[in-house]
DNA sequence: CGCTGTCAAGACTGCGCTGTCAGAATTGTG
DNA sequence: CACAATTCTGACAGCGCAGTCTTGACAGCG
């Protein structure tokens, strides 16, 4: 009979174990405890306590003591212990709703390394708010008993919800948002400014020489990609009032910019630059100008938007405007643990435009 | 001054705080807890506890009553409290170190699903093996100190490093692998049969009449990629021992199917079909038939293998092998959960080709 | 010099649950 | 019918830590 006390996962217990060979549970086996840190630096339990967690009123000599101690047994707080004691659980919870993948991984690597460096536990949810709002918080309701988070970070589509932001401040749990569209001030927020990023798209363009050219939306209810669009038609607006931007629907992904880029291409005059507010979108119109006997960049140029892995997935690759995901992941983290009410609540984060192969002046 | 009793994150500890107010930690408000249950349900705590663990010598009667408790308070176990009186956490731990994030996010959700069917809860850690072992082993040490998981799952490629697996049995601690190449009664794990998969392939093309084949390798280390190709190769030779495949190498990324791609073209006689090893490479030999002028698939006939999302960015659709990589995670996970010595230890799960548009008969 | 005020550090309790063991109810056996 | 063997149920301790309260030390002040 194997000793079940060792593999943890087991459901049913033995009554018939060999009690001989009982072995701690996994991962627990020499774990110092806080108590052995107080014995070995001869002080209080609680004392360690304060110093493990920046308490005040401890002087600097205990701390070196206790700080020795801790360094000596490679003592780690249980994560346990801590939030069954305490008020707060070190668990910082990321709500997703997204489908893209390289977005929500860089999100979430960024949150992670935030975790890690504050000693704080990721926990993972997928939500999904197409569904009616009872739904959607009932999802919210098993997720925040489950979990007892400390605190969550809400990524788009979820970032704007109003019935979800207004739930989680009924409970009293704080969040922080990346990427919001409105209501700016009621929580910690990061994100970049995509209408400037749009209108640096314009400019570049511009400055090449195009003068006819057209945009690809994104979908009707993601607000950062129409300000993409609305800023890029604004800083043309500036340049030239008369000039007109030919249009057409996008849905972000790959098949919508195909038909968009077709759409585009059958306009007259035909334009010889076009801004695609995300990368998915960008590489379906760099389909539709193959299909058209256009060569990008010689015939049309072409812009993407996000830098994500698309990008370097065409050929030729992609120019387009580099957003930093994964930093902002990190910076939601970072407002949701570090600071409470003090500190910056809206970070902005900058952007910059990556010139690959797909921009050239008209011909 | 804002009360920082209810924001748990906050890390000052404020010594003017309002009392007035006072509220309970976030998210736990009313949570019921297992003397609620009993109270409600006329019993002890530990027949509570005895229902909830599905432990054996509890009566129907007994069982009956205290589920319905349960169900009227809808009542969850704190996990915290749990991990610390008992001697299983209730996690289960999730070791990456893949750069793909679309293959990371399907097993992710796979795993994340049997998590939530299972009421465990999911922890994700990087693991960055290309170090030197020490490393490795220092960084394996940080996540099993911290996290105190049930047990882990492995992905490619930690799913056969040895010394990771070593290290893991010495601490005692359960896994699982997802597509292990050696050591498969080691533990628990699930894969697909690679081998056969490109023996798939290579029927597919044979049949469509293509007698000049050219194949696209993945990493040298990368053993499931290299199933596929010898799978291939077999079933080739199986079909006419004469007929000489072209080989050429490739990583797995786009760039290197750019490279092998025209290196392939650039043989004589030139391939009429190409198999290669995974999606991303297959979108570089694309790419590199594009640019030789050369039109998939009227001119030449090409397949993949993953059926991720690369396969429906670029055009036409590519042919490819799908693998269910979700399901594995999902898979992986119940193996953990579940069973503990007991039941299917090794799982095969199948595969089919995904028929899209870039396959046809050679010209 | 005694009093208060402030800071530093320890004693003690209890978070919500599981493991252990002992006791009660039920069944089987000579 | 007594006694053991078995199945069921409850009392109780304690996991490792944070919160609260208390005590000790020491400076400032009249």
């Amino acid at each position: 009979m194997v000793n079940m006390e060792r593999h943890p996962l087991t459901q049913q217990p033995s009554p018939t174990q060999d009690a001989a060979s009982a072995a701690k549970p996994a991962g627990a086996r020499e774990r110092a405890t806080m108590e052995d840190v107080a014995h070995l630096a001869g002080v209080s339990l609680k004392s360690v306590s304060r110093v493990v967690n920046r308490e005040p009123h401890v002087s600097d000599t205990l701390r070196a003591k206790v700080e020795a101690a801790i360094a000596a047994l490679s003592f780690v707080p249980d994560a346990a212990a801590r939030s069954l004691a305490g008020s707060r659980t070190f668990i910082v919870g990321l709500l997703f709703d997204n489908p893209s993948p390289n977005y929500t991984m860089k999100i979430q690597s960024g949150v992670y390394r935030a975790c890690v460096e504050q000693q704080y536990h990721l926990r993972i949810d997928n939500i999904e708010s197409d569904r009616p709002h009872a739904e959607v918080e009932a999802q919210l309701d098993a997720i925040v008993r489950n979990s007892r988070c400390d605190g969550f970070i809400l990524t788009p589509p979820l970032t704007d919800n109003i019935q979800v932001l207004a739930f989680l401040e009924r409970r009293n749990i704080r969040y922080a948002r990346i990427a919001p569209n409105s209501e700016l001030g009621r929580s910690p927020c990061v994100a970049i400014d995509d209408a400037a990023a749009g209108a640096l798209v314009a400019r570049r363009l511009w400055n090449l020489g195009h003068r006819r050219l057209g945009v690809v939306s994104g979908p009707p209810l993601h607000r950062a990609g129409d300000r993409r669009r609305t800023g890029f038609l604004a800083a043309i607006r500036e340049l030239d009032p008369s000039l007109v931007v030919a249009e057409a629907d996008g849905l972000f992904s790959f098949e919508s910019g195909i038909a968009a880029g077709a759409d585009l291409l059958a306009r007259d005059p035909r334009p010889t630059a076009i801004f695609a507010t995300n990368d998915d979108s960008a590489a379906g119109v760099m389909v539709a100008c193959g299909r058209a006997g256009l060569r990008v960049p010689h015939d049309i140029s072409l812009c993407g938007f996000d830098d994500s892995w698309v990008a370097k997935s065409v050929w030729p690759y992609l120019t387009t405007v580099y957003q930093p995901i994964e930093e902002m992941g990190y910076v939601a983290a970072s407002l949701l643990i570090d600071r409470g009410e003090t500190g910056e609540r809206q970070v902005m984060l900058g952007f910059h435009l990556v010139e690959r192969d797909s921009l050239a002046p008209p011909s």
